[in-house]
DNA sequence: TTAAATCCTACTATATTGGTAGGTATTATA
DNA sequence: TATAATACCTACCAATATAGTAGGATTTAA
């Protein structure tokens, strides 16, 4: 499951690419449309931030832009960030590899190859949907 | 993540289906062989058995069986038994569904519809994944 | 009768999640 | 220059899940 963290920032971002203006947006219009609590959000835009992810302008009349075109932006980025590993094992990762404690021999693994199959898969589904195909899809769904 | 409950009972489960024999085998030699804890292992068979996938015989040589042909039991059941939902988010699991707080509209919601997708890929991968095909992987990949 | 097994109930330590509280620093504008 | 609105920083907290452990009761083959 993704944890809430990265549903609310996904949820901003994409709501920020829906927004693109000259004047940045404050988080406190992001939390009252998006329905996140404020702090919290405060914390994730922050961290957004730090990775580069979102810009920020301080003091009155602030707030945050996208940092790059929605088309570049993924979900898959956004996951690693908040909730680390994709994959279902550890060993089944490349961005936060770790050895099952218990495995006996990763190299013959069924249920290893089994889930990095599913990590290849999911990974890339996950970058595709970047915040452009993201605001596309929803348009499509509402002409529906 | 798959919980170490869900990669243990898989690996137990394998474990049974490469010995079928006669004799059940007891939950002190599977822990020994796979490297579980013991009292961890034996709440997990009782799990398994109380899920009728496995069964068990009490007293002396006593153990477990595989309750099913292994390519009957999958990655997905015991999964779902253990972790619960195998979707992303909430909104996106048939078995364990529940409306996602925040959403506005999930009918159109973009993110969901990813969501869905990715887990229907998942599903469909670990439905697959049966015993028989992880013991199959394991030789194909020990020969190699 | 005994040894070896499953099964049952209760407990626990640690980490993660999903926040809240309170204040500081910065900046546009009146 | 004062003020209001904003980002940013530090610290805390409650609830829940995870990964077990402890100690026994019950069952059964020999």
């Amino acid at each position: 499951m993704l944890s809430k963290k990265t549903k609310y920032a996904i949820n901003a971002l994409v709501f920020l690419a829906k927004n693109i203006a000259d004047q940045p947006i404050s988080v406190s219009r992001i939390a009252e449309e998006q329905g996140i609590p404020l702090k919290f959000l405060e914390s994730i835009l922050v961290e957004l931030k730090n990775a580069r992810i979102v810009n920020s302008k301080k003091g009155k009349y602030g707030g945050y832009t996208l940092n790059g075109k929605p088309e570049e932006i993924h979900m898959a980025k956004i996951t690693r960030l908040f909730d680390g590993a994709i994959a279902l094992l550890p060993c089944a990762t490349y961005k936060f590899y770790e050895r099952c404690e218990e495995c006996i021999d990763e190299e013959t693994c069924g249920i290893r190859q089994v889930v990095l199959e599913i990590r290849k898969e999911t990974v890339k589904r996950l970058k595709t949907a970047t915040l452009a195909d993201i605001v596309k899809r929803e348009e499509v769904l509402k002409k529906s």
